[in-house]
RNA sequence: GUGAGAUUAGCUCAGUUGGUUAGAGCGCCAGAUUGUGGCUCUGGAGGUCGUGGGUUCGAUUCCCAUAUCUCACCCCA
């Protein structure tokens, strides 16, 4: 058997785990804030739900999704990213009965099925949420906000945002003749890759990374030009409040965001630091989205971010987050009556809160001494025969290597080993 | 899907111009006067040299294929 976990996975040990424990308690934290709820979804879907949310033309529905029949024959798909699941849930739990606007996050995996490489994995984790019900930008700026805000808490100063808007769908159709337009004669001496794009989406040749290409498109029309008033005063409205909460931004009106649900307003935060994919956030307003669902006519605007991104970030800018410091006790044993002993004290110490571990194999109490330093524990007691019969101990704390005579009793020992803070 | 580099112990890596029992450091286990860690010394365990073929008297070493890892293109978070 091949012992290596599948290409594109990874695995999460500790102390790495508690890192991302903290992150998930800090993005709950400021959800809560924000006042979203949390929404848990299924890993896969019925794969319409991808195909009509994220859209067929989209990379990711026509080459990267994991789909499979089951046993009955349906075609399922592991979520390849979580938006289309939460508009899919939000429709059939008749969730446009409460009341407006419905807020949920989410933390997810995700799968899709593409090349391995720096921030790039094949099974994922992103932080998202979604905000269902209104059309005003006040919602654009919240969500947008709200990233801006929780990378700030996590420490993070170099992150650049950009916005765009990709209007509404008739800014887009009329878009798509005016650059057509202006492309036929030209596109013969474009990238293969984007001759194709001109039939298919030509929306996306605007987002070539062929240099060459970038240059003939400098005068290109742009459809943040060819806004009609509607979508124009929104994408306004949203830059009034960004500027009022004090939010830098770029406009940079080629951001085209790879899922075809998107409408109006689409941003990414974008980073230096994680190679070339260094988008740690993306997102926007998708008023399509749940119709395309088959529920009512409910615009949205919504943000997705790379964990794992972020994580790349964190570490990149000495931000990670630290665990919280806290005593660990370690009980040594000389023999095996000491040992039952030390697993019965252990045993209480835990009810009472505090971090415990005895002796589980029977080692020397040198050796004991070392993997309780080696572990992290940050105090020790040794447990003999003199300590039984006294019934009080000595609590070394391993950092200097002070002691003091303590009864071996679960609240004597809690009162010398504060739960919260290590010393 | 395309291109480049890599793969030897749990980890980081040497090495063999093809030749008996493949090495180091770290880590692990044990010991260094009978009950106290981080330093030091000694000993020990641990490797189908990624996998499968080929060439050869003989392959970890040369050739081919394949898998995996890393980076990049594409695309996205």
């Amino acid at each position: 058997m091949d012992q290596a976990a599948p290409r594109g996975t990874r695995d999460i040990l500790p102390p790495e785990s508690g890192i991302w424990q903290q992150l998930e308690e800090r993005f709950d934290d400021i959800c809560q804030r924000y006042g979203y709820g949390e929404i848990r979804l299924p890993s896969f879907e019925h794969t319409e739900v991808f195909a009509r949310g994220v859209g067929d033309s989209s990379d990711i529905v026509r080459k990267e999704m994991y789909t499979f029949d089951d046993r009955a024959g349906r075609s399922l798909t592991l979520r390849p990213e979580g938006t289309a699941g939460v508009a899919r849930a939000f429709v059939q739990h008749g969730l446009s009965s409460e009341a407006y606007p419905v807020k949920l996050y989410y933390r997810m995996n995700l799968f899709r099925y593409e090349a391995v490489q720096k921030g790039r994995q094949r099974e994922f984790n992103q932080f998202g949420a979604e905000c269902f019900g209104s059309a005003d930008p006040a919602v654009d700026a919240e969500v947008i906000g709200l990233v801006d805000r929780f990378l700030a808490e996590l420490g993070l100063t170099a992150v650049r945002l950009e916005l765009n808007s990709i209007g509404c769908p008739d800014c887009r159709s009329n878009y798509h003749e005016t650059l057509r337009d202006w492309l036929r004669p030209r596109i013969a001496s474009f990238c293969p890759d984007c001759q194709q794009r001109f039939e298919m989406n030509p929306l996306r040749i605007l987002d070539c990374k062929v240099p060459e290409d970038q240059a003939r498109l400098h005068d290109a029309p742009l459809l943040f030009d060819g806004l009609d008033p509607d979508c124009r005063a929104h994408f306004e409205r949203v830059t009034e409040l960004l500027d009022a909460q004090g939010i830098r931004y770029q406009i940079n009106p080629r951001i085209v965001r790879g899922l075809d649900y998107y409408s109006r307003t689409v941003f990414e935060f974008i980073s230096e630091n994680v190679g070339t994919q260094g988008t740690i956030c993306g997102g926007g307003r998708y008023d399509g989205l749940v119709a395309a669902l088959g529920g009512g006519e409910v615009p949205g605007c919504g943000f997705a971010m790379g964990v794992e991104r972020l994580l790349m970030e964190l570490e990149a800018q000495s931000c990670l987050p630290s665990l919280p410091a806290r005593s660990r006790l370690y009980l040594a044993s000389l023999d095996r009556a000491a040992q039952t002993a030390a697993a019965g004290l252990a045993d209480r110490l835990r009810q009472e809160g505090i971090t415990t571990c005895s002796d589980l194999v029977g080692r020397s109490l040198r050796a004991q001494m070392k993997y309780a330093a080696r572990s992290g524990f940050s105090h020790v007691i040794v447990l003999g025969s003199d300590e039984l019969a006294s019934g009080s101990g000595r609590l070394r704390r391993l950092s200097d290597g002070a002691e003091e005579e303590v009864r071996l009793d679960a609240d004597a020992i809690r009162s010398r080993l504060d739960p919260r803070t290590a010393d």
